[in-house]
DNA sequence: TTGAAAGCGCTAACAA
DNA sequence: TTGTTAGCGCTTTCAA
């Protein structure tokens, strides 16, 4: 062991940890320097490897060994101070513990900036706006690159004033006045996925279960619904479309209103409506796909992979939007001119779709 | 407005936001201090309201107008850097994308660590080992407080050597030497909770559906489960104890076998399992409760409480894990003698049970 | 009541 | 090739 500085009235002695808390001041790079009779600078130099500045081979053995021993860890938040940046970007989101989906998009996100050396500092808010506030605040006073600020479901949000202190993304939604960028999911494109699940197998007359809440999901997955059967050649018929809450018990309810209608498939507003659907549909005793065939939204694992049968659905890209979302604040994406990019929602076909009686399936 | 230093190149003309990027620099105290024409300690302690060192009236109105015409914002490293302490904690988490567990372990923590002023550090790993001693790292060179070490399901970990270099505690997990604190689920007493629920209403003959995998929640439940019946007065039959896959597909597949023992209750392993085996008892002709009451565990919202009838199960304690997983961290709740807290798994009732045929349920 | 100055751990000129 | 030194933005004695 090296002798070193040692100073300071709460040392203790004996080489490694006390009991617990590990009290013992973090080894500085002071001390490593010190430790291996050599200069900070030159601890520095070895530690960032830097091009530049040649350090001898010998010196270099010394260092390394020193830092070993010492177990150093350099300080980030010095090393940050001095350079003048941190590496922090803050990640706000509103509901991280009652969907995975906010866990997929701190996923993406985390994925991202780490592989830019960039570290995630990530704010649960629960849709509190005081908590909100307060994120934003620890957030800016952290110097972070930047935020992302995440909501569970894509809907219009009001941009919180402190936000425009930094650079800043929505991700998974949007701001009514123009210049915030944003990532969300293209709901038109998926809608209009959904109902190709279906023609593509040959169904003509396909109900649409939207949901009762005012939404960019609603809107447009609806109008991509409306676009696919136009691309089909078929008429629009207002009567399919259905309105429940969405959710299982959504799904349950409009049971009948989808069986009145006499179709042959149907795409619902979420995986939790046709859920409820399904069980609708058994109590009356209707067979998916054979009677009905069914299509679900959100590719949510716990209940479209393992319904009975497996429901098709579309996935919403939620790891893709914190990737995204975070390439476009660290300007490795642009967003173009309508200050949005909106990502591809990718149907998932399972078992939960046959060929309708009396329909040969499209070639393609 | 007033003067202010203005030195560097990177300096641009007008108030406040340029187009993006927000490149100006942060305002600092300095600025602060000399916009104010006082000094920079000065500022210091009316930003900090210290209780000694009064300020005059007047002096702290210049400050705090200068405060607010620059937007100064503190910088947090720069304060912890002098303070010789961060108030940073690291949450490391196994599985932030699947399941929600993640997500409310570190609601939990969050809630917690923010209340006594600290600020979390989350890091995903996917179980990933490099991301994981990565993060530790990261966590580490932020001279965290303490780590959270979290796992999704409540599992035996091999603690990483990293972490011991700081406080850590282990939550939903624990280590197989004696050491690290952890904090835990009572799978015994949840086990127990389950059978209860179905005890009280008079059912003798439970089957229990236990996973496949070893784990604590494989021993600690069927233990629960053995001293429910005992302290029923049932003696324990093996061949009620069934094994199945925990997902939906064990729990359809082993609806024979469960029918077969002529049970009027079963407890599941999980809320999956027990949704498939929903399906497969309704596929025989079996309704839930009249002809098997069923509970189940985790309490998995999107499941549990959707299922037709509405699951009566056992609540995994996620948020309140990573509540007492912060406060024993920060020393705030003692681990006691065994070095682990086990946390109740509280009994959720809902629709999935009914009185068996000729039973009298229980009073208490 | 306020200011000057030292120093937290580090990087980056600039010297040697 | 290596060392000295001046800060980064802040808190905190210690003086005034």
């Amino acid at each position: 062991m090296t002798e070193s500085k040692n100073s300071g009235p709460d040392d203790d002695k004996g080489p490694a940890s006390s009991a617990r808390g590990r009290s013992r001041r973090p080894v500085t790079l002071r001390e490593v320097a010190s430790a291996a009779g050599v200069s900070v600078s030159t601890v520095s130099l070895v530690i960032n490897e830097k091009k530049n500045a040649r350090i001898g081979a010998e010196t270099r053995q010394r260092v390394q060994a020193a830092i070993r021993e010492l177990g150093y860890r350099p300080n980030a938040m010095a090393k940050n101070l001095v350079e003048g940046n941190s590496r922090f970007i803050g990640l706000v989101a509103d509901a991280i513990a009652t969907t995975p989906f906010a866990g997929q998009i701190i996923h993406g996100a985390q994925d991202e900036a780490w592989k830019h050396g960039y570290v995630l500092l990530v704010a649960n808010t629960e849709a509190d706006d005081d908590a909100e506030a307060e994120s934003i605040s620890m957030m800016l006073e952290h110097k972070v690159r930047g935020i992302l600020y995440s909501t569970w479901y894509h809907r219009l949000v009001e941009v919180p004033a402190a936000l425009t202190e930094t650079d800043f993304v929505l991700v998974n939604c949007f701001a009514a006045e123009p210049g915030p960028r944003a990532v969300v999911p293209d709901e038109v494109a998926g809608g209009r996925a959904a109902a190709e699940l279906l023609l593509r197998q040959g169904h003509r007359r396909i109900a649409f279960v939207n949901t009762t809440t005012p939404s960019p999901a609603r809107e447009g997955r609806l109008r991509g619904y409306q676009d696919a059967l136009t691309a089909a050649g078929i008429a629009f018929d207002p009567a399919l479309v259905l309105d429940a809450q969405p959710d299982q018990g959504g799904g349950y309810e409009i049971t009948d209103a989808v069986l009145a209608q006499q179709v042959t498939g149907v795409c619902c507003h979420n995986d939790r409506v046709a859920m409820g659907l399904y069980d609708g549909l058994r109590d009356r005793g209707q067979r998916v796909p054979e009677d009905l065939a069914v299509v679900g939204f959100d590719n949510q694992e716990v209940i479209a992979a393992h319904l009975r049968p497996a429901l098709s659905t579309v996935a919403l890209p939620h790891y893709e939007l914190g990737v995204v979302g975070m390439r476009v604040l660290l300007g490795l994406d642009q967003v173009g001119d309508l200050g949005r990019i909106a990502l591809d929602c990718p149907p998932v076909e399972r078992d939960s779709i046959a060929t309708p009686p009396a329909a040969t399936p499209i070639k393609r």
